[in-house]
DNA sequence: CCAGATCATCTTTTT
DNA sequence: GATGATCTGG
């Protein structure tokens, strides 16, 4: 331990080393985090703390782990195995689970995720005969979130009329009823969602205060990570919990808070000092990671915004290389453009693939990169999106493994009831769920109920419901005797959906197999893992399951890749190089967040996040068309890139200086491209390459378009995407044209493109 | 009652 | 361009 704290400055030791009382570790972007966090409780392992009275909160599985790897490397695996260690949710789900009964709550609860809460929202909305269009899912989840993150339960909410003034004003009267109703469902079908994991233990806090004590006692020290990101139930749980010792070391960072849109309040760490006075407050300012060029120019950024605490990041390391702008005609164009200049990258600075990333504001960005990534043999990994848990053949299954273990949950009920095909459609489980709500049953109990079965079903639909009914039955019997990886591969086989999804040689067929295989393997690899002491039955792998991210999923083959993800998902991480795409207006900053003066801040400090993920260099791109909801728009470059300091910046040309490039009509690119800048960081294959004639021509923008006016129902256009089509209908300045192969498209006619070709 | 086909809406970010 | 809701023929 002595030698180590050689590695560490003098602010980065007085942050380790007094780790009784509360501390604010203010710590800019790169200055050595993790590495203070880490060996602060590494520290207090040495110093004879107990690893049990440690509590240390981060905000992804990853992070956590990766934590207790390094300190594992530092004290050795049996005190760092000890350690109260994870995300909120996964650690308060492990609590909510010992202390269930004072909530009377099953200790074998199920955690609904997003997907299974909007379900459930969209048939009580459905049941209460509400309109979908005004009672939008995700704009009811969103404010029954909001409303949860806030410690407002469904009492509360209806009792508030500032809220319900908020509603009436909306013109969604009926939210405290809806959320009432969503409240009451997920506790008769024994689940939590996300939010009532924080939202519970709050309220276990509250009532019991024998229990807050017991773990008040236990915790004796408590570390959070991200603390700019934590909402109000967070805050409020730690500030329980540590309420007699306030032994508390909070970790943040003002500029990087990006996620106040799921209720995170920056307020939390501004105000530390008032919640803890005698607080100490270490500033960690010295980057360690990044070129000064990067520093500097992230300073540059972030210096718009208003409310921050107040701290200079520097970097001692090189001057480094300009941020080199990419412009693109067109979105492929731009994922053309990054992969070529990943290949340089490679073969110019000898980077291997890991060493890259592609960082980008939304999901549906990435797969123009996955394309042009492919066509160049450019090996990748991508994070978000569609995640591994959330594809619906690995949910089915799960649904099978939450139903055995809670009979209760209705939405894995509902998921399986008629899969594989049982001949149980769409009207029998609606008139279940009837009876159900009418009888206050869930539907496991009215399914068990005969006397009620045969008033209501006709013999061949009972007798359907029976044979499932005595499936899951002969399972829970299994559940205690049985280990995990055998009671998963033994249904599956039963239902025969291994043999189903095998027998399916579709592409997509072939990738659900092979999901679900991995699902098996994962449940092997939970069942035989030595580790943790902790139980290994179906109900724990299905909790710890629930609460990870495909972030926490690696594989060891895709270790050595070219990341793609979104810039929130890169929080906390570094790469040598880092492409940020798709820096246009409406885009990075979102269209949703250029009204209000704090979104536009947050999406600053998302930029600036983005920004000091890199070591060595950035490259920043846009395109000046691009699709979007099929339809073909025009795009400005993002307001940041002239909120970065000139002379840090690397251009093709300087923007808004000379004419604006025309849509050319050849392939060509030679004639519209400019040449790059000559500072130092032009590699020169850049120039090269830049000549290189794309596979397939880039047409967006290459043809002229016709004038819109002129088109008439019946002429056939030719779009650049979809081929020729014909014009069907035509209302204002939208058209319907019928493309062969591609069917029935609205386009906007300003943005279509369309060429009349008779 | 079911399965396949077509239609509509969506996209900001996630534990 | 994908996913879920709705329609339609068997």
């Amino acid at each position: 331990m002595r030698e180590l704290i050689k590695d560490l400055n003098k602010e980065q030791q007085e942050a380790v080393f007094n780790y009784k009382g509360a501390s604010l570790v203010i710590a800019g972007a790169g200055s050595g985090k993790t590495r203070v966090l880490t060996y602060r409780i590494a520290h207090m392992l040495t110093e004879g703390v107990h690893p049990a009275s440690i509590l240390a909160l981060t905000f992804t599985n990853k992070a956590a782990n990766e934590m207790k790897t390094r300190i594992a490397d530092l004290v050795g695996r049996d005190a760092a195995r000890k350690l109260w260690m994870g995300t909120f949710h996964s650690v308060f789900a492990r609590i909510l689970r010992i202390e269930s009964a004072a909530l009377s709550y099953p200790s074998d609860y199920t955690i609904y995720d997003t997907t299974d809460s909007k379900n459930l929202i969209k048939t009580i909305v459905k049941e209460m005969k509400l309109d979908d269009k005004i009672y939008k899912t995700s704009e009811v989840l969103g404010r029954i979130s909001n409303a949860k993150n806030n410690l407002v339960t469904p009492e509360a909410y209806a009792a508030s009329s500032e809220i319900a003034t908020r509603d009436n004003a909306s013109r969604r009267p009926m939210m405290a009823v809806i959320y009432k109703h969503y409240a009451a469902r997920c506790r008769k079908a024994g689940a939590m969602d996300f939010d009532d994991l924080l939202l519970n233990t709050n309220i276990l806090f509250r009532d019991h205060p024998k229990i807050l004590q017991k773990y008040q006692q236990a915790f004796r020290y408590i570390l959070v990570d991200e603390y700019q990101d934590t909402n109000y139930s967070q805050y409020l749980i730690i500030k329980r919990l540590a309420e007699n010792h306030s032994n508390v070391c909070v970790v943040g960072d003002d500029a990087q808070s990006i996620y106040s849109f799921r209720g995170a309040r920056i307020e939390n760490i501004l105000n530390f000092k008032r919640d803890y006075p005698e607080a100490v407050i270490h500033k960690l300012e010295r980057n360690y990671r990044s070129t000064r060029t990067i520093v500097n120019a992230a300073n540059s950024v972030i210096a718009n915004n208003r409310d921050q605490i107040h701290k200079k990041v520097y970097s001692e390391k090189a001057e480094g290389e300009k941020i080199r702008i990419i412009e693109a005609r067109a979105d492929n164009e731009e994922g053309f453009l990054i992969a070529s200049l990943i290949k340089d990258l490679l073969f110019a600075k000898q980077y291997q693939y890991k060493d890259i990333a592609i960082l980008y504001r939304t999901n549906a960005q990435s797969r123009i990169f996955e394309e042009s990534l492919r066509k160049m043999n450019i090996p990748y990994k991508i994070y978000g999106g569609v995640s591994f848990f959330q594809r619906k053949e690995i949910k089915d299954i799960l649904a099978y493994f939450k139903l055995i273990v809670n009979t209760a949950d209705e939405e894995a009920f509902k998921r399986i009831i008629n899969y594989p095909l049982r001949g149980i459609g769409k009207t029998t489980v609606l008139k279940l769920e009837e009876l159900a709500l009418a009888m206050n049953l869930t539907i496991w109990d009215v399914i068990g109920n005969d006397s009620l079965m045969q008033a209501n079903f006709n013999k061949g639909v009972i007798s359907k419901i029976q044979a499932f009914k005595d499936f899951i039955n002969e399972y829970m019997a299994k559940l205690d005797e049985m280990e995990a990886f055998d009671i998963a591969f033994t249904l599956l086989s039963s239902l025969g959906i291994l043999k189903e999804l095998r027998d399916d040689k579709t592409p997509e067929g072939i990738s659900r197999y092979e999901n679900a295989e991995a699902l098996l393997n994962g449940i092997r690899e939970f069942t035989e893992s030595p580790e943790e002491e902790t139980q290994r039955g179906l109900a724990d792998y299905l909790q710890t399951v629930t609460l990870l991210t495909d972030a926490d999923t690696e594989k060891p083959e895709d270790y050595n890749r070219v990341t793609l993800m979104t810039i929130h998902s890169a929080k906390g991480l570094e790469f040598k190089h880092v492409c940020i795409v798709g820096v246009e207006e409406e885009l990075f900053p979102s269209h949703m967040s250029v009204t209000l003066p704090s979104d536009l801040e947050e999406e600053r400090r998302l930029f600036y996040v983005a920004l000091t993920r890199a070591e060595d260099s950035i490259s920043l791109s846009y395109a000046n068309t691009r699709y979007k909801w099929g339809l073909l728009g025009n795009c400005n470059p993002s307001r940041f890139i002239s909120e970065i300091s000139e002379t840090y910046l690397d251009y093709p040309l300087p923007l808004n200086s000379g004419p604006q490039p025309k849509p050319n009509t050849g392939n060509d690119f030679s004639k519209t491209s400019k040449p790059y800048g000559s500072g130092a960081a032009s590699t020169g294959f850049l120039k090269e390459r830049r000549l290189v004639r794309m596979d397939k021509p880039v047409q967006n923008g290459s043809t002229e378009s016709s004038d819109p006016s002129q088109i008439r129902p019946g002429q056939h256009v030719e779009h650049p995407r979809f081929g020729i089509g014909e014009v069907l209908i035509l209302e204002g300045d939208k058209a319907t044209v019928e493309f062969p192969g591609h069917g029935k498209k609205q386009l906007l006619l300003k943005f279509a493109k369309l060429k009349i070709v008779n």
